[in-house]
DNA sequence: AATATATCGATATAAATATATCGATATATT
DNA sequence: AATATATCGATATATTTATATCGATATATT
């Protein structure tokens, strides 16, 4: 019965972040109101679709105007669950690992990285980006202690599904995943994979085709 | 009339690097032919889709058996464009950039990262990956010089269309773009974005949703 | 040799997603 | 004040994507 959860359109979910952006830009220079068409014009999309995806959240519009930017931007950022910050652990510094936790943005999407953990004691011995890098063997006793919901995944493909392990065991309930592999883990958690090869794969397909329909 | 190009579903196209990955592990550990239930099982799709999206790269199986692993990455490399190996330069030295750089498993999805460029003269004094960093008003004469198709964006976002442009001035074809902002390019330019805000929205709005219903 | 079974390939159906249409309404324009 | 217009919100249609069904076939099993 719990189960039942209304389920919201991946794509929908994938398009409100960039909304959000435009319009904390537009309240930035002093705009009070926003409209799907000029959300849609900058995005490159149908306004029909801006609609509906903003519909989604709830926020309600002015006929003729668009939505109160403030109303909208709040309705976004609950809909994302992005209003008072998520903590996440972050495994494996490497290149990429520290690319992120230097990265400050992340705030503004509401994810707090608030420790990072590997396997090499080198790594521990200096914080980066203001956060604190620990051995992975601290991990499982701290996010228990500090229930934190979110993992994120930097290390060697082959070691990332020990990693999600390590993960599930202490509790936490969503895996955001940047090694190129499959995790397994109980169907309750969540796993989000960012896929490089996915993108690129998607660019130099296309890319070949158009190459192809010139000669 | 030559715009009728055929195009193929982008989620297909998402998926298949994930098959290839396997694949081309399988064919390591000795393996001849592989299933699409096999593959199927380790992504957690159904099998059906996985047998749909490479039936769309045209390699042809066997009944009761399987792809002969050889052909199968041999037609799903030449869909993807991943033959032979596409050049990229990229601009933006900055955290996400140099992880890019040290990246050596680029090489496996055809693509070569020729060169870097960046506007700070620091960055331009070592190698980074073993890939010479310029500055980038060397650009356009380069790309133009050598005819490199890919451009990979890894700067600030308010810069990103400047570079965008430059980009497309000096005859890049497609970019592969890691700013959170939506690049205005002539309709010829291909575009994939690596939004790590959407795959963030998904993962935590999700997550909220889940724990509303838990309570 | 006969039978069972797993898989491919083609076709059909279902589900999800995107686009179109239309009335209502708030503002701007005449 | 009357009219035009841009936008919302709801509903309808079209398109895309995923799943199901079924016959053909190659191998394994009895
Ligand atoms: N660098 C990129 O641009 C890039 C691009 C796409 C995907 N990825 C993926 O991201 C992941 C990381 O890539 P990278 O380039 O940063 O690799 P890296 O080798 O630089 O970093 C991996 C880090 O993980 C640590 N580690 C290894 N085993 C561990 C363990 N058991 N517990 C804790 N830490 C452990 C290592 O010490 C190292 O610091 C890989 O799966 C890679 O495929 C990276
Ligand atoms: N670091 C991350 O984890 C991360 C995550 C998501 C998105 N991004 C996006 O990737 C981009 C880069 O992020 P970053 O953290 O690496 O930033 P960064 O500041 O570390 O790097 C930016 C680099 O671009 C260079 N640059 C600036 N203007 C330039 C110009 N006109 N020509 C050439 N080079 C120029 C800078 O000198 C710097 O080296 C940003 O758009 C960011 O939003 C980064």
């Amino acid at each position: 019965m719990l189960k039942k959860i209304k389920s919201f359109s991946v794509p929908t979910l994938r398009r409100l972040p960039l909304y959000l952006k435009i319009a904390r830009r537009e309240q930035s220079a002093g705009k009070l109101i926003i409209s799907c068409s000029d959300i849609a014009r900058e995005c490159r999309l149908d306004p029909i679709l801006v609609r509906k995806d903003i519909a989604s959240t709830g926020v309600v519009g002015q006929a003729r105007c668009g939505f109160p930017i403030d109303k909208l931007i709040e309705a976004v950022e609950i809909f994302l669950g992005w209003r008072g910050g998520k903590d996440a652990f972050l495994v494996g510094v490497g290149h990429l690992g520290a690319a992120l936790l230097k990265y400050e943005k992340f705030q503004e999407h509401g994810l707090m990285i608030i420790a990072a953990f590997d396997i090499d004691k080198q790594k521990t011995k200096q914080k980066i980006g203001n956060i604190p890098v620990f051995l992975i063997s601290k991990l499982p006793d701290l996010a228990k202690r500090m229930r934190v919901p979110i993992g994120i995944i930097t290390v060697n493909a082959d070691t990332a599904q020990d990693i999600a392990d390590i993960m599930v065991d202490a509790g936490i309930k969503a895996i955001w995943n940047f090694a190129p592999i499959v995790l397994k883990v109980p169907e309750s958690i969540l796993v989000e994979n960012v896929s490089l090869s996915a993108s690129l794969g998607v660019l130099t397909s296309q890319l070949n085709r158009q190459k192809d329909s010139d000669e």
